[in-house]
RNA sequence: GGCCCCAUCGACUAGCGGUCAGGUCACCGCCCUUUCAAGGCGGCGGCAGGGGUUCGAAUCCCCUUGGGGUCACCA
């Protein structure tokens, strides 16, 4: 059995990283028939943020993967919020107390930072010294019961070494000296990342550790609280970071980090999960292609590079384009547009017509805003008219009056007839097709970008043409 | 700076001792063409450097260099 999590920290936007770490978290689990549980890492209370949680399992769920186990829909491993487990991280405190694997300590804030300085002078490592390890187990309690502030920090090693198993890189080795004395317990009674990842991860059964690189210097104070509990460790597999262009990690500062703010743009969530998938792993037979089914069937380790992966722009925009032209129904992907054009406050006659639009854009746009930026003139009268157009339009004004004549007469403007009798009227007047079709391209769509002419024509419908056609010819 | 991780085209990557170092995005050119795209074809472009090991290294080892991460009562 293959259990993991992945336990976000509510603080603000649903972060990319945590979808990219969702998806080998929940591809390793299902590619195991095991399970995948969220949890939330709750336990700074001044970073905390209300809508944060609600937005991040919205966020998953909008990639489409799905947990077994979070906060939203319980199990059996509840409360999955570790603001709701205080009681037992406290538990644990006291039992590494007990046993002699931590202490309390009662320095204030400020005398920390004298403490920090004047290691700092002295040319030492690290923000501890240990000093409250000399407290008596009797001034200790006591002090404690006098409702006196402290932390619960642990006491590692100041000899030997300790060795983190990563699965990705072999193992990597530290020395205890340079371990601090980590605060586990804080003054206001909640556990650090340390502590809680270590009770939750083995009170969760979590048998497979997925996580960031970011965390890999610290691994070794999980390791040691592991052995000080005497609970078997998980498996580790710490993953390559997503990065900025720069190549620094991934921050909202240098590059977008929300997940929404991708669904915003019009990036699909298969593509946007399609693209993580590509970051670090590929799939053996090299297709660039491949939804979550085929990564679960195709998973293994061996095949994550272990560089760090620059998560850009372009290829996740090339990546969305082809679901769009290629892997989405036209029903499916005018249902996806229909969002985006009422925000942008369009309306349209009926659901076919929205359809045959997007057909004859299907290849010109790249994601769904895309759409609604280069199809306007489809929806309303009232588009603007490009400075380059304007220009083609006065550049053929002496045609547009007969091409209006032209067009008015026509029995009908599907391209059938409209094709045959433009091709003919051009061959008359002795002109190059482009010297009549791009006015008129202007005169009816304000740009020069369009589908052909003759599907714009047939789009429009004769009374638009000719009422645009009017227009320009003013 | 200490500790730690990493290292193939600008970007994403394939490669796991013997390959003309392959593919994709981006870029450039050509074709198609009523425009713009899409699509097709072609091009540009890479094993950071130096030592080893080996008959033979992008692949294994070491050093250097470079990049990154981390050093909180944040995660």
């Amino acid at each position: 059995m293959v259990v993991t999590r992945v336990a976000p920290s509510p603080t603000g936007d649903p972060h990319v990283g945590t979808a990219y770490q969702a998806l080998f978290d929940y591809v390793w689990a299902k590619k195991n028939a095991g399970r995948f549980i969220v949890r939330i890492e709750d336990t700074d209370r001044a970073r905390y943020n209300a809508e944060s949680e609600a937005r991040i399992l919205a966020a998953l769920r909008w990639l489409g993967i799905s947990h077994d186990e979070g906060p939203d829909i319980g199990g059996p491993n509840a409360p999955y919020r570790q603001s709701e487990r205080l009681s037992l991280y406290q538990k644990y405190a006291q039992e590494l107390i007990e046993k002699g694997h931590a202490y309390r300590a009662f320095e204030t804030p400020e005398e920390l930072d004298a403490i920090r300085k004047e290691l700092q002078q002295q040319g030492q490592r690290g923000g501890y010294d240990g000093r409250a390890r000399s407290i008596s187990k009797e001034e200790s309690n006591h002090r404690a019961a006098q409702g006196e502030p402290h932390v619960v920090r642990l006491k590692a090693p100041r000899t030997g070494q300790t060795v983190l198993h990563d699965q990705l890189r072999g193992p990597i080795k530290f020395e205890n000296s340079g371990i601090e004395d980590a605060v586990l317990l804080k003054s206001d009674g909640f556990p650090t990342y340390h502590l809680a990842v270590v009770v939750d991860d083995h009170e969760m059964g979590i048998t497979d550790a997925v996580r960031g690189e970011e965390w890999i210097p610290s691994a070794p104070l999980h390791v040691l609280l592991y052995q000080a509990f005497g609970w078997p460790e998980p498996r580790w597999y710490h993953m390559p970071l997503l990065l900025n262009p720069d190549k620094s990690k991934l921050s909202k500062r240098k590059g977008n980090t929300s997940i929404e703010w991708y669904r915003d743009q019009g990036i699909l969530p298969e593509a946007l999960l399609n693209y993580l998938g590509m970051m670090g792993w590929s799939m053996p037979d090299g297709r660039e292609v491949f939804g979550l089914q085929d990564m679960i069937e195709n998973f293994s380790w061996e095949r994550m590079s272990l560089g760090g992966s620059v998560f850009g722009w372009d290829k996740l925009k090339w990546l969305n384009g082809k679901y769009i032209r290629e892997i989405l129904s036209l029903d499916d992907l005018a249902e996806r547009l229909k969002p985006f054009m009422e925000k942008a406050g369009y309306t349209w006659q009926n659901d076919t017509y929205l359809k045959q639009v997007a057909e004859a854009m299907r290849a010109r746009f790249e994601t769904l805003q895309e759409f609604v930026e280069k199809s306007g003139y489809f929806f309303t009268d009232n588009y603007p008219v490009q400075e380059k157009a304007l220009a083609k339009i006065r550049e053929g004004a002496a045609y547009l009056p007969e091409v209006r004549t032209l067009l008015a007469k026509l029995p009908s403007l599907e391209a059938e007839v409209a094709e045959p009798a433009f091709k003919s009227f051009i061959e008359q007047k002795g002109l190059k097709a482009g010297a009549v079709m791009q006015p008129l391209r202007a005169a009816l769509t304000g740009v020069l970008e369009t589908p052909g002419m003759f599907e714009v024509l047939h789009l429009l419908g004769r009374e638009r043409v000719i009422a645009r056609l009017d227009r320009a010819i003013q």
